[in-house]
DNA sequence: GAGAAAGCAAGAGCAGTGCTCACATTTGGC
DNA sequence: GCCAAATGTGAGCACTGCTCTTGCTTTCTC
């Protein structure tokens, strides 16, 4: 089982996760194609038990980044938190993609196993948030919030036990779903060729200003 | 030739970039299916027409909506832009999958013919933060731009005839790659199931910011 | 220890894919 | 009308996911 989980990782190093394929793995395995269904149940079960992988790894990752930086401030650790994400996903470019990229089509995560591990990163950030607004060292952004926005913001702060503003976590979400973008782009070549001669350089200048945006 | 990219299209609001079949074009076509590589080289030669096709598309409906919206600020039309990409976006889910999600892999798009629609999009946002430089209503982001950034912001402004800050250029940049984000986290239900009662809203509110952070 | 039960592997087979090739047919220009 | 170019045909290869029947091997039970 094990094995199958990691031929198939080994798999998404050099193909893509609509490519994947149940026989390639079983020959790699030294068995029989249809000896494969023994194991798992579908194409879309191994994509499940990758994805899990993928998320559970790039969360640990980030988590353990912002563990190591627990003496500076929210705003350095969301950086840290950011930068880890970056690291992991441009390290894995494929496993990158499973998570982020196109869904595989035909192919619905269920959403009671990979919830859980995929609200890891996006968790991270809003607890160094919640920490921020304990410690005053965030500027909740000012103008109106729509009531929409607040009643589900709401619902978010009451799941995850948060307290700061629907203001904030609605900018908490933003800067997720920014920092996705950013990286996608890098690893995706969204900038056009040759833009950048240092990627890292513009990300972490982007970065900081996602962040202040957040009211860091 | 017209037909194929036509019934490409059709199927892809049916199904994904990756699983898109000549077969299937050819039997719509009422062609066996070794017919269509008299007309098409590739699969992948299908695939860069249909992204040139959705890159043209997206990209004149932003400029549309701009252009109707001539008489408003820089800052306003940045919104209406950014909103016009994400409704042509939601309208069609796979064609944004096919221009920004997961590449299809095995399949490097030619340059020659994609760059330039697929920089029209970004090319509208970076001309109103030009139109705004030149007004003096925008205020370019404070804090330093290491040399390589500034080197290649340098480049770009030179290519498309900028006169605005390297800086002011980085952060139009981060607003294409965050915009980007945001809509894909939209379109892939990336923000977790029933975050959002009403996307839109968290949209706009979000948009703001970012429109905000970049200096409008 | 013998026999039953469960686990595991094999191999054939189906329907689908991209793509190639030799061959047939239609079409257009002279 | 003729010839050549353009277009369509059908068989075939290698690959995919997945199912089903058959057989072997290990393990558990009495």
């Amino acid at each position: 089982m094990d094995d199958i989980v990691r031929l198939g990782r080994e798999q998404l190093a050099t193909v893509t996760a609509a490519e994947l394929s149940l026989r390639a793995v079983a020959r790699e395995l030294g068995i029989v194609s249809s000896a494969i269904y023994r194991y798992v149940k579908d194409r879309d079960e191994l994509l499940t038990l990758l994805i899990v992988d993928a998320y559970d790894e790039v969360g640990a990752a980030v988590e353990d980044a912002v563990a190591a930086a627990s003496r500076r401030s929210p705003r350095a650790r969301a950086l840290v938190a950011c930068q880890a994400f970056r690291a992991w996903s441009l390290r894995e470019p494929s496993r990158f993609a499973l998570l982020f990229g196109t869904p595989v089509p035909g192919y619905a995560a269920p959403a009671d196993r990979t919830v859980e591990p995929g609200t890891r990163v996006p968790a991270v950030l809003m607890a160094l948030l919640e920490e921020a607004h304990q410690t005053g060292s965030v500027t909740p952004p000012a103008g109106p919030v729509p009531r929409s926005v607040r009643r589900d913001m709401d619902a978010i702060a009451q799941e995850y036990g948060l307290t700061a503003p629907a203001a904030s976590l609605a900018r908490g979400l933003g800067l997720w779903s920014a920092l996705v973008g950013a990286v996608s782009f890098e690893i995706f070549d969204q900038y056009g060729p040759d833009t950048f001669t240092d990627p890292g350089a513009f990300f972490d200048l982007h970065l900081e200003a996602l962040i202040t945006s957040v009211g860091f």
